[in-house]
Formats: C-alpha cells, sequence, structure tokens
DNA sequence: GTCAATTACGTTCTCCGTAAGGATG
DNA sequence: CATCCTTACGGAGAACGTAATTGAC
C-alpha cells in the first residue's frame, strides 16, 4: 500500500467540494483520472471513502472520520517540508561557534556582520572561550563549529586558517625596541612575562626551546589587558601571537615580530568528524574563511 | 511535488540503518532504485538530507531535523489506515439505534444479542424511546438508524419492516372474550380505555372511521403496563398492536385480533436520506430486517 | 582489492488523458 | 436529454532491476 501527498489532495478536495468534476479540476486533472485516483485510495483503504449517485457525492461515516486524520497528516507533511526549505534556503536556522577570545575579537565582528546580511534569518550564536572550553563545546556539539588554536584536534576535523606570527611586546625604552625584528632566543633573556598555563599561548610556548616551565618571577596573569598594563608600566616583556595585539595598541608600547620561522600559532577551524555540517553553519564557515584569507 | 508513504520507510529506513543496501532490502528494493528514490526526496525536499562517503552515510543536520517529523507523519498515517481497516473488518465501531419500547422489548434484545456475537468488538448504543423522540434523535444524527411507526417521515430514507395487526385486550368475562376476531367497530363498542395521545398508537388509531377523539371516562394512561393491569381489573378494554402484546400476557386477560384489514401499524426501519451507513449500523440493519422477516 | 554508492540502460508498471459507456434526475 | 461518474484503451513518464562505473579504504 502506497499513499502519497497528491492522494490525500485529492481526497480531501473531493470531501470538500463533493463533485468529482470540480475536485479534478482543483488538482488539475482530468475527470476520469481524478476518478481513477479515488478508486485507487478507496482500493489501498480498503472501503469505500465516499457514497456516488451520479448526483450527489458525500463522504461515508468511514471517509468523515478519514478526513480529520487526512488534513492533519497533510498539514503536519506540509509544514515539515516547507521547513525544510526554509533551512535550505536559510530563511530559517542556527548556527552556533566557539572561538578563542582573540579571534572573537579581531575576526568575528566583521564576519558576524557579513553573515546576518547575508543570512537575516538565522541566528548566531557566539562563544569566545579559552581552546580547551571551545573544544568541549564543539565535542559535546554545543557548537556547530570551533576556532581554536590547540593542537590535540585528532578528534575533528581540521583545517589551519592562518599560522601566526609572534611579536615581543615591550615598552618603547626597552633595550630590543629599536629592533625591525627579535629572535625568540633575544626575547627570552629579558625579564619575561607569562600568561597563565591554561592559555594557548602559553600552552604553545611550552614548547619552544629555550623557555622555561617556571614562572620567572611570579608574574603570570589570565588576561592580555593585564599584561598590556604591565607591561606599560615597565615591570617586563612578554610574547603573544600575532591577533591578540590589539590588546597591546597603546603609548610607549612596541611590538616586534619574532623571526624564528618554526614559531608560529595555528589558528584552526574545526568541526565534527565525519558529520556534515548544517547549511547555515556552511555558510558561516564561507564567511569565516573569506576574513582568514584577507 | 509528491511525497508518498513509500518515500517515507525509505527515508527512515536509510536514516536508521545509515547504510543504502541494507535499508534497500528492508524496503525489498534494489539497492539501485533504492538510491534513485533517496536521490528523487532529496530533490524534492530541494537539499540534501544524507551525507554519503562510498563508506559512511549520516544523516545531515537538515535530515535529523525531519526524521522526526517524518516519523511522526508515518506513524499518524499508519495509524489512520490501521483505523480505517478496522472500521472495514468490524473490529471497532459504534452504532447507535432508537427504537419504540415495544420493539426494544421484543426484537431487540435477539438482535443485540446476534450483532455482539458477529461483532464483538462494536459497541451498540440501544434507546428505546417514544417515536417523536426516536424521529429527533435521528434527525440530530444522536442515532445510526431508528425503528418507529410514525407517519411524518418524508424526511428520511425509510422501509417499511411489517405491518402490525392491531389486537382487542379484555378480560375473559368480556362479551367478545370468547370470539376468535373481532372489527374495530364492535371493539369500540366496549369500555374502550386509550394510551395518552402521545403515544404512537393513539396517533394511530385516532385516524380510523368511529374512534373519537375524546377520552371515553378520563381513563387515558401513558404505560402499557398500567393499562394492562387495569384491564385484568375489569376497568375495560383497549386496543393494542402486536408487539404490545407481551404486556398483557396475564390470567384472565384475551388478546382478540381486529379483522379491519387496512387497519395496521407500519413498523418503519428510518434512516438519513441520502447519507450512507458505517458499515457498523449497516451490519445492524441486516440484522433489523432478518428479524423483522422471522 | 574489496566494498558500497552512483550512473547507464532497458523493461515494467503506474498514472494520465481521450473517448465511450451508463446511470440518474 | 443533460449531467456526471465509471470504464476502456492507448501513450508517456516514473520506477525498478541488471549491470557497468566510480570512489573510498
Amino acid at each position: 500500500m502506497n499513499i502519497s501527498t497528491r492522494d490525500l489532495d485529492a481526497f480531501l478536495a473531493l470531501a470538500q467540494t463533493q463533485h468529482f468534476t470540480r475536485a479534478a479540476e482543483r488538482c488539475h486533472l482530468s475527470q476520469s483520472a481524478f476518478s481513477q485516483k479515488i478508486s485507487r485510495i478507496e482500493a489501498a483503504a480498503g472501503l469505500r471513502l465516499f457514497e456516488r449517485s451520479t448526483r450527489l457525492v458525500t463522504l461515508t461515516p468511514e471517509g468523515e472520520v478519514f478526513v480529520e486524520e487526512a488534513r492533519r497528516i497533510r498539514s503536519d507533511l506540509r509544514q515539515a517540508l516547507i521547513g525544510l526549505q526554509d533551512l535550505a534556503q536559510r530563511r530559517i536556522g542556527r548556527v552556533a561557534v566557539a572561538v578563542l577570545p582573540s579571534v572573537a575579537a579581531e575576526w568575528m565582528p566583521a564576519v558576524i556582520a557579513r553573515y546576518r546580511a547575508a543570512n537575516p534569518r538565522i541566528k548566531v550564536e557566539l562563544f569566545d572561550s579559552l581552546a580547551s572550553t571551545c573544544i568541549s563545546m564543539l565535542r559535546d556539539g554545543r557548537v556547530d563549529i570551533a576556532i581554536t588554536a590547540g593542537e590535540e584536534l585528532q578528534e575533528f576535523d581540521c583545517q589551519v586558517l592562518r599560522r601566526e606570527r609572534y611579536f615581543l611586546v615591550c615598552r618603547d625604552d626597552h633595550p630590543l625596541a629599536p629592533r625591525r625584528s627579535v629572535t625568540l632566543a633575544q626575547a627570552m633573556g629579558s625579564d619575561m612575562m607569562h600568561l597563565a598555563r591554561s592559555s594557548s599561548v602559553r600552552q604553545h610556548l611550552q614548547g619552544q626551546q629555550g623557555v622555561s616551565d617556571a614562572p620567572v618571577d611570579g608574574l603570570e596573569v589570565e588576561h592580555l589587558a593585564t599584561l598590556s598594563a604591565l607591561i606599560a608600566q615597565g615591570l617586563g616583556v612578554s610574547v603573544v601571537p600575532e591577533l591578540t595585539l590589539f590588546h597591546f595598541r597603546r603609548d610607549r608600547l612596541r611590538a616586534i615580530p619574532i623571526r624564528d620561522p618554526q614559531l608560529r600559532r595555528p589558528i584552526v577551524l574545526a568541526r565534527p568528524k565525519g558529520k556534515a555540517l548544517s547549511i547555515a553553519a556552511q555558510a558561516m564557515v564561507e564567511e569565516v574563511l573569506a576574513q582568514a584569507r584577507a
């Protein structure tokens, strides 16, 4: 047995008009084809749904029972299909993104502005979180995609958006301040201040040669804004990736690129492995890629 | 766009198995035909519902949205169709009947017994009501059929089940008691007691020649059992139709057929005009007809 | 190399339209 | 006799199966 939406339409049209010819017109069918269709439906149902004399067409009591169910079913199906169309055409939807705070501040304002302009009906959820949080949100399915900098991303499908250079940040009266570039070794020679161990920057630097595990003199902060203020006060220097430099755009601070070519922080776009993105999320990926290329 | 139940089945089978070949088997289709079917469904929906590599088949986020709706819709449709089958096979259903009290007492016990034996799952509702109530219940759709004796039945489809003879009921010491039959005129000569005007019997007799409109001496009762007791007491005689005779089966009472051939009470099976009966009601009609023929 | 989905192609069958048939008022 | 549903029949397109192709592991 096989019932189609057009069968339901035909049945309901006849139930309403009580007239084969007019119902057939409404369904864009010849009257004969329509009659056959009703016959097939009745055969499939196993009973007569309409009582017809050549003059009068009425529902049987069983047909009346079926009308209400058919109406509801057709309506549900229509709603479901319309919902799919809306998803496809991005008239509705939702996309959730978890990104590093630096990425959130530097890239996402423009990305989200363009995305909303292109897809005004899609709800965007942005989480600015540290790398470990980004990863767990992605793992738990709380976000569709994540932009992070961790290394332990084998469980996801990843693509590197950019390999960021690091910069030495110091005050203008620091010995290295006039340099156009420095090496990591040179930078470490100064009074270095680190970010907290939990940050992705610290994790990354930790792996490099010549970077000690121990805090130099207890100045180990959580927020880049704090670090920036400490350096401005002349309490030391630090090494930060490019995307965070906006924190350090203040008087007397200098950012000097670190030459070491292997010292790069990969900014990674991660998505659940082997699972397709929603159309809404796919569109978000496009915008992110465009931003990363810029 | 046209979606069928088999399309839903195919979609849901693939959603569950995540494997074209196995889902195709479940749907009794070749793997190729199945693949095409999924493609058509996706084309109809306007978007990709499954993400496939040759090794792995998974739902897209949009597909996941659709799964739940599809499941519900398919289940609703199945329920509706199964319900129809049940109605057709009289596994479920309901039939309501309004009948005259005399018919209720004489015919319906046997009718209902046979009906229940044949259709154990169908709920039977029986109303024993006077003619006017039977008619209004039928008119209001509170019952499927009515068995009554009124004359004003043009608004219904009717068929006469039987034309009842009338009987003179008297005590054995009444002058007419020994007769094998009497005429209506002879009966009216005695001290006649009538039923209340509202009864169908009175309404019918009223139209006959020689029957006066006025109560003879104020003995005008509503219930046949009362009438029976009055006659047994020797307070008079009465004229009643055959189906009510069971009230008068007591010592010293005699029921004598009235010869007048035109004096017959038609027992009528009435149903809504131009409206088909439910299958359950149709089966009840069959039983009633069988009873009336007996 | 194997497994699995897609594509190609010929066949079958469903569905539709034209036209004739039949019933009803 | 006019209206309207049903049946008959032929054709077009959809759906299916077999088999070849492509792609992933």
